[in-house]
DNA sequence: CACCATTTGTTCGTATGTATG
DNA sequence: GCATACATACGAACAAATGGT
């Protein structure tokens, strides 16, 4: 899981892309559980609110549900 | 304009709502210009993010566009 | 019940980049 | 070049919800 500061492509849209594959391929299937964004931030090196963005992504994709205090799953 | 820190609903939501019931009331009507992130960072004391998350609301509704250098738009 | 760890939610202040006119 | 306006990111802090001890 790598994201690249000096694309043209903002580190948000990267990572959302990276969980977006993910999802897709069925590495993440319906019902599982999403990294945490904590988790996610030492994986990436990017801050919370970074993470928090790439993941709001997949939100108003329709890819996965957050639950305060839960946790992140595929839809 | 004015949003309550105390209120049970974020400060970010309250400015969509602000914003939002000036689109719908026809005080703001298409085309119109949106105030500029700028401008509403000193109208309601709201950091800088927190009024563009707001604006992010009226985007996802479909209410507005924003154009990069130029400004935000009623759609 | 209280307490705590985990996880997501919100906001702030700041800095820098990009686009338009 | 400059001013304005939006775009992205960081680090920090605290709130709220959940689940387990």
């Amino acid at each position: 899981m790598h994201v690249d500061h000096d694309s043209a492509v903002p580190p948000y849209l990267q990572l959302a892309e990276i969980l977006r594959k993910r999802i897709e391929s069925g590495e993440l299937s319906s019902g599982a559980r999403v990294p945490s964004i904590t988790y996610l931030m030492q994986e990436t090196g990017l801050a919370r609110n970074t993470v928090r963005r790439a993941i709001e992504v997949l939100v108003s994709e329709g890819l996965v549900t957050v639950r305060q205090g839960w946790g992140t799953f595929v839809a």
